[in-house]
DNA sequence: CACCTTTGACCAGGT
DNA sequence: GACCTGGTCAAAGGT
C-alpha cells in the first residue's frame, strides 16, 4: 500500500496529489477550480490549463451574483462524521504560509458561505475555523491578508486545508477515517506522512513544520490506535448495504448503502479498491434526523462534533446534494483539480432557501434524476486500474437540481433529451 | 430475534 | 426499440 504510494516513484510525475505537488503552479485556486470540466480526471492537465482567456473566475462570478465574495454554499456535508478527533491534529503541524490568501480560499466554492455557519462539504471546515484555528499562525494570519500570491504557498495550502479538515471538519474527518478504517490505518498514515514529506521538498514553509514531525508522529500513533478501536467508525449515521454492483470502467465494486433511519433518504455509494481501501464515497441527500448519539459506529466521535452535526441534519437545511469522496488516505478536497466539480451547483447557492424549504425531503425518490446518481463523479480515471495509487480525496458535490448550470465556468454539452416518465419536463 | 450482508434479478435511464 | 449500464429490490444467509 504504501510502496504504490511512493512518492519518489513518478506515476504521476507531475502531480501524484493533486496540484499540491504541481512545480508549476502559475494559476490561482480560483481559476483551477473554474478549469476543471474537461479534464477534471486529470490533475495536470487541470493545473496546465491556468486561467481561461482572461475571464473571471468561478469564485469570481459567484461573487458578483451573490454579492459577497463568499459563495452560497447551500450543501451540506454529510451530517456525520466519523470523528475521532486525535488529541494532536495533524493540521495543527501547519501554519498557514505567507502569502495564503483566505479570501482565495472562502471564494472557493468548496467553502461555505459563512453566514450559513456550516461546515464546508468538502474540507468540513467552517469558514471561520479554516484560518483561524491555528494559535501557532498567528502571524501567517496577519500574513494572509496579503494578496501575494506564492504558488509554491499555495501548494503548500492546499495540503494544509486538508489536515485542517481532519481537525475541525466532520466532512473531511469522515472522509478521512473512511478510507482508511478498512484497511489498515497505515495506509491512510502512510499517505499523509508521504504526501508531507512531499511537500517539504518544494515547499520553504514546511520548513516550520519540522519542529513538530515528532508530534506529528504521535499523532499518528494516536490516530492508528484510535481507528483499531473504531474500524466500524464511519459517520456516526447507521447504514444497511442494500446492493453492491460492479461498475464498468472500474475494477472497483460499488456498494450502496441506506441510512437505516425510518423514513431517511440518505444514501450512500461506496467504491473499493480490491485491497479494500475506499476509493470514492458519494453522499445522496442528507438525514433528516439527529445522528445517533451512541451508536457501535461512532464511539469516538467528539461530542461536540456530534452536537453541530446533529442540529445541522435537525434543521433540515439541507439541499439535496451528495458528496464525494476519492482517494483513501486523508482529505485532500480544497485544491485538488478533482475538486473543481464541486462547484456543480453554482446556481444553487442562489436557490438555497427555495430548496431549503422543501427540506431533507426533497430527496431522490421524487425525482426522477434519482435513479442515477451520477454526473458528479466521472471518476474511472482516478479509479481506473492502473491509476490503483492512492490518489488525492476528492469531494464532489452532487447537485440533483435540474437547473441548467451554464453559467459556472464550465462547459456542457447536451447529449441527449428524452421525456421522462413522470415528468412533464424533457430531460 | 434483530440487524446486516450478499447476490442475482429486475427496472429504468442513456445511447 | 434494443442493448448497456447503474441503481434498487428482496430472498437467503450470516452475525
Amino acid at each position: 500500500m504504501a510502496s504504490s504510494y511512493d512518492t519518489s516513484a513518478n506515476s504521476f510525475p507531475q502531480n501524484a496529489f493533486g496540484f499540491s505537488t504541481h512545480p508549476f503552479m502559475t494559476t490561482s485556486f480560483s481559476d483551477l477550480l473554474a478549469s476543471g470540466t474537461t479534464d477534471d480526471d486529470n490533475p495536470s492537465s487541470a493545473v496546465n490549463h491556468g486561467k481561461r482567456g482572461g475571464g473571471l473566475s468561478l469564485s469570481d462570478r459567484i461573487a458578483e451574483r451573490t454579492g459577497s465574495g463568499v459563495p452560497k454554499f447551500k450543501s451540506l456535508p454529510p451530517p456525520s462524521l466519523p470523528i475521532s478527533p486525535p488529541p494532536v491534529s495533524p493540521s495543527s503541524y501547519f501554519a498557514i504560509p505567507p502569502g495564503l490568501s483566505p479570501a482565495e480560499l472562502l471564494d472557493s466554492p468548496v467553502l461555505l458561505n459563512a453566514s450559513n455557519i456550516l461546515p464546508s462539504p468538502t474540507t468540513g471546515t467552517f469558514p471561520a475555523q479554516a484560518f483561524n484555528w491555528k494559535p501557532s499562525s498567528g502571524n501567517n494570519q496577519q500574513n494572509v491578508k496579503r494578496e501575494d500570491k506564492s504558488y509554491t504557498d499555495f501548494s503548500f495550502q492546499t495540503f494544509q486545508s486538508s489536515t485542517n479538515a481532519n481537525q475541525t471538519a466532520q466532512q473531511q474527518a469522515w472522509s478521512f477515517k473512511e478510507s482508511v478504517k478498512e484497511d489498515d490505518f497505515s495506509s491512510g498514515k502512510n499517505m499523509v506522512k508521504s504526501e508531507y514529506n512531499q511537500m517539504q521538498s518544494f515547499s520553504p514553509e514546511i520548513a516550520n513544520i519540522q519542529n513538530c514531525q515528532s508530534d506529528y508522529t504521535n499523532y499518528q500513533h494516536q490516530q492508528s490506535q484510535s481507528l483499531r478501536v473504531n474500524r466500524k467508525s464511519d459517520d456516526g449515521y447507521n447504514w444497511r448495504k442494500y446492493g453492491q454492483k460492479q461498475v464498468k470502467g472500474s475494477e472497483n465494486p460499488r456498494s450502496y448503502y441506506k441510512c437505516t433511519y425510518p423514513n431517511c433518504p440518505t444514501k450512500k455509494k461506496v467504491e473499493r479498491s480490491l485491497d479494500g481501501q475506499i476509493t470514492e464515497i458519494v453522499y445522496k441527500g442528507s438525514h433528516n434526523h439527529p445522528k445517533p448519539q451512541s451508536t457501535r459506529r461512532s464511539s469516538s466521535s467528539s461530542s461536540s462534533s456530534i452536537a453541530i452535526q446533529a442540529s445541522s441534519a435537525a434543521t433540515s437545511e439541507i439541499p439535496d446534494h451528495s458528496f464525494i469522496s476519492h482517494g483513501s488516505g486523508h482529505m485532500d478536497s480544497a485544491a485538488t483539480p478533482e475538486n473543481s466539480s464541486i462547484s456543480v451547483g453554482d446556481d444553487d447557492f442562489d436557490r438555497g432557501s427555495q430548496k431549503s424549504k422543501s427540506g431533507g425531503d426533497e430527496f431522490d425518490e421524487d425525482e426522477p434524476d434519482a435513479k442515477r446518481w451520477r454526473g458528479e463523479s466521472e471518476t474511472e480515471g482516478i479509479s481506473a486500474p492502473g491509476s490503483r495509487t492512492v490518489r488525492e480525496p476528492r469531494v464532489v458535490v452532487q447537485t440533483t437540481s435540474d437547473i441548467d448550470i451554464l453559467d459556472d465556468g464550465y462547459r456542457w454539452r447536451k447529449y441527449g433529451q428524452k421525456v421522462v416518465k413522470g415528468n412533464p419536463n424533457p430531460r
